[in-house]
DNA sequence: TTGACATGTGACCTTTTGGTCACCTATCGT
DNA sequence: ACGATAGGTGACCAAAAGGTCACATGTCAA
């Protein structure tokens, strides 16, 4: 499995988006702050930040018996660029589909 | 489910994302024709084809017994603008701006 | 030092997903 | 008209993913 493989396919589970999300809105959360913030226990949480680490959407660091959990988005970034531009073409291509949006509007 | 997350499971699949290749590649090209650009049956793409066409990520015309299909790019661009920009902290935001310019003046 | 707390592991189950096949319909070219 | 070609459907199967549980280890704090 490619490392891009490993970031989509981490980034198709609602739950795991919903915690990049926590994660984003909070640095350096422990596995039990996020398993009260989602419906399910704490050992799906505790697969979901797995999947997360190993596509290195998620690092962590231990302090004593908490595990803390951080955001990182190069991953994102780097799809971002190889992948998703490609097809995006932003600058041009947003401005034409509004265009055609409006003009069909009238 | 919702768009976000078809689009984001769709994207998951890696034979699913070399058909976006191919179709951004060449647009157009048939269920047969793709077909033979990957290590696999025709009922396999076409499964492929399906989620992606739900998706919206595929759009198609008949033409005669012919499928074409075409990529579409607009839902890439939403999730891109909405979620992986927000980690990215990508320099989008004269785009948006004018976007949003250009909406209040409807 | 001992009980509560934070996390970890492996087995287990269910649902979803990826893929194939038999069979079917529609359309083209001659 | 008719064979070849393009695409479609539903059943089916194996593998992977999502989730829970029993049990287990390490760490804090009084």
């Amino acid at each position: 499995m490619t490392d891009d493989d490993r970031v989509f396919k981490a980034l198709a589970d609602p739950t795991r988006r919903f915690l990049l999300d926590l994660l984003f809105a909070r640095e350096g959360q422990t596995l039990t702050e996020l398993e009260s913030a989602v419906a399910m226990t704490r050992y799906g949480v505790m697969k979901h930040l797995k999947v997360l680490e190993e596509a290195d959407l998620v690092v962590t660091r231990r302090s004593g018996r908490e595990k803390l959990h951080f955001l990182n988005a190069v991953p994102i970034r780097e799809v971002h660029d190889r992948w998703i531009d490609k097809y995006t073409e932003r600058h041009v291509a947003a401005l034409i589909d509004l265009k055609n949006e409006l003009e069909s509007e009238r």
